[in-house]
DNA sequence: AGCACGCCGACT
DNA sequence: GTCGGCGTGCTC
């Protein structure tokens, strides 16, 4: 009788292997490494992943269990998945069973088989891709087909930035490279990623329509469980030959794995912002490498990191200067001097005269406008005129925003809502106020100074109920909405043709954040933002399409870089801030967060973490409570570290690691490398 | 992390 | 008398 021990990593914090017995029981194939097993663990059980299989154990004889069962339909992951999942465990400081097996569909990891075997079934059913005539694809120019040149006769590893604006055509170049590296090879697959699928409807239709004989699995959030198994599957059998998701597909097991490309990829949605904190964008050029395939990152404006990498030539700068979308041109962008300007005009509620005439232009032209205000709500607090009461959220450090519509106020970060009190709670008075101006207010403004307009206000709170956001972006397309209002929602993928004219509403708070990174991703929206605007043909008689940003410092050298559709030169700028004040990409940071009860509690416990190991060569800063210091009733407090060298870094951070897990606290705490919101 | 066991306060 | 608070201990 055969038997063996299988070496498993389960779910767990604990970062090591269990040990389960194997024995056969009537004909069955021996187990294999890379596959799930079914194994009792405590007083449940649990599936895991055969990372080893050996013929003894250093664990007692008498605390050995024997595995379950092993799934043995399903073809083992390979090698080169399951050391990306280490890579990426090793990297992020996470035991491995809580990368790879959460990397799984969940219906792989229950006790029952059913859905397992029924969505095989399925899939071996399923016919490949679907019977359309191929759309023709559009002719490249020139520069188009020098970058669909370089990434599809690539030779192993190459990572490209393809830099070029909205209407430069990039998406044309993913799917001519895409479209020659299938036709060489005839089990190659491809991974698109995308920041986040629901908003990039039009890539996937796009994609379907052009290789209509090639199945294409989505992988998303949205996706409901059996139909992310059955993808996941597709992708994991090698079906599926082109695999489009949001950032959780880089751990798609991908066997025949032959291009990445990361649309947007400075996207801040790449990176996962609970659990494994982990980047998308660096674990796609990370797979890339260890794939020895070309990786493609596409933006109007890259991270800072990816810039920097092309500067030092690790990564090859491809860029698509000539607008490929026919007559499109750029938007001109103005930007509206609140101080000087405003002043001797008249504000209307926060809308200056000079936007409310170029509203009106558009209005007059049957054309289409879009306000760009990221602050959903009415307005952002309450406040009483007489005691100075200000509507604060009892158990965060933050305002309760006044949304007048549902008669709430309602904490944006904790969730926590209440009625509008009809008085002051502290002194009675019954004149509150509401300050400054969310979404709602502006649509209520516009409602009154535009009334045969037709105002249409997207945000999180409009677009609750699922489905709406699309039929709110429908009537966008349809032509039943003048003037669109819109939080960042708006900012992404949606291509309004007849969208002739931008406002942005006070975009300046992000002009002195304290977070290093807040002037980039600021471009990178408003530039988006613009590119809404700058896809509109220009028509006869017609008028040019217009961005107007409503700011105090229309000196600013943002929007200056911005006026001048310059990254280039806004890029250097920050790089060589960020090399002088030593932020990454010159330096590796590392963030310990921790929460209690108590704002000291945590400083206590992070200032232990500083102190209980030898720490040479790295920088400890000291630890400081969090901007939002208080959540849902518990301080936050974080302690940064710094190190020139990467490598010193992760190896510091393993001992580091070992010694925080041996102080007994009550406190909660997280380590995040490469953290992005400081 | 789950999920137990275990020992002290306010309820039918 | 019990339901349940979360302290602490274990998972091959």
């Amino acid at each position: 009788m055969e038997h063996c021990i299988l070496k498993v990593v389960l779910d767990t914090p604990l970062d090591q292997r269990f040990d389960y017995l194997w024995t056969a029981t009537g004909d069955e194939a021996m187990p294999q490494i890379g596959q799930l097993a079914l194994v009792p663990f405590g007083r449940r059980e649990a599936v895991g992943l055969i990372v080893g299989i050996e013929q003894s154990s250093d664990v007692p004889a008498d605390k050995l269990r024997q595995a379950i069962a092993v799934r043995a339909q399903l073809t083992p992951l390979l090698p080169r998945w399951m050391a990306l999942c280490e890579f990426a465990a090793d990297y992020y400081q996470r035991p491995l069973g809580e990368v790879a097996l959460p990397a799984l569909p969940k219906n792989l990891r229950v006790e029952k088989t059913v859905s397992l075997d029924r969505a095989l079934k399925k899939l071996a059913k399923q016919a490949a891709g679907h019977d359309a005539s191929p759309v023709a694809p559009p002719a490249l120019n020139a520069e188009q087909q020098a970058a669909v040149d370089a990434i599809a006769d690539a030779q192993g590893f190459l990572p490209v930035l393809l830099y070029g604006v909205t209407g430069s055509g990039k998406t044309e170049v993913y799917l001519h490279a895409a479209a020659r590296l299938l036709a060489d090879d005839e089990a190659a697959q491809i991974l698109i990623l995308v920041p986040e699928i629901n908003l990039t409807p039009q890539l996937e239709a796009n994609v379907r329509a052009r290789f209509p004989g090639v199945t294409v699995a989505t992988l998303h959030s949205g996706l409901a469980e059996g139909e992310r198994l059955l993808h996941w599957l597709a992708a994991h059998t090698g079906r599926a030959r082109i695999v489009l998701g949001t950032r959780l597909a880089i751990l798609a097991s991908m066997p025949q794995l032959k291009l990445i490309i990361v649309d947007e990829e400075h996207d801040p949605s790449y990176k996962q912002q609970e659990g494994l904190r982990y980047s998308a964008r660096d674990l796609a050029v990370w797979r890339a490498h260890q794939m020895d395939i070309p990786v493609v990152l596409g933006s109007a404006t890259p991270s800072l990191e990816t810039w920097y990498h092309t500067q030092s030539d690790r990564y090859r700068k491809l860029e698509l200067r000539e607008r490929a979308v026919q007559d499109a041109v750029l938007p001109k962008i103005g930007l509206i001097d609140l101080e000087r300007r405003a002043p001797r005009e008249q504000v209307t509620d926060g809308l200056s005269e000079t936007l409310l005439t170029a509203l009106k232009r558009r209005l007059d032209c049957g054309e289409q406008s879009l306000l760009f205000l990221n602050r959903r709500g009415y307005a952002p607090v309450i406040a009483c005129d007489s005691c100075g009461w200000i509507s604060n959220c009892a158990r965060c450090s933050a305002f309760l925003v006044l949304h007048k519509r549902d008669r709430l106020l309602r904490c944006h970060h904790c969730g926590w809502e209440q009625r509008i009190p009809r008085s002051c709670p502290d002194c009675g008075n019954v004149d509150l106020q509401p300050l400054g101006r969310g979404t709602q207010r502006i649509e209520e403004t516009l409602r009154e100074l535009f009334p045969a307009a037709r105002v249409l206000r997207i945000d999180a709170d409009s677009t609750r109920l699922k489905g709406s956001a699309q039929q709110a972006f429908d009537a966008v397309h349809r032509g039943d909405v003048d003037i669109l209002i819109g939080t960042q929602m708006v900012a992404k993928g949606h291509d309004f043709r007849n969208l002739t004219l931008v406002g942005v509403l006070n975009p300046d708070t992000a002009l002195f954040s304290h977070d290093y990174r807040a002037g980039e991703r600021l471009f990178a929206q408003l530039m988006q933002v613009a590119g809404r605007a700058g896809r509109a043909a220009q028509k006869e008689g017609g008028n040019a399409s217009e961005v107007l940003i409503q700011t105090r410092y229309p000196q600013h050298p943002l929007y200056d870089a911005l006026r001048r559709h310059d990254y280039d030169s806004f890029a250097g700028l920050l790089l060589e801030e960020r090399q002088q004040a030593s932020f990454p990409p010159f330096i590796y940071q590392a963030l310990l967060r921790a929460e209690a009860k108590e704002l000291q509690t945590a400083l206590d416990f992070l200032r232990q973490a500083a102190d209980c190991v030898e720490h040479d060569g790295i920088t400890f800063n000291d630890p400081v409570p969090m901007t939002m210091t208080r959540v849902a009733n518990m301080d936050r407090a974080q302690l940064l570290i710094e190190c020139t060298s990467r490598p010193a870094l992760q190896a510091f951070l393993k001992t580091w690691i070992a010694a925080l897990r041996e102080i007994r606290t009550r406190v909660r705490w997280s380590l995040e490398v490469d953290p992005v919101d400081i």
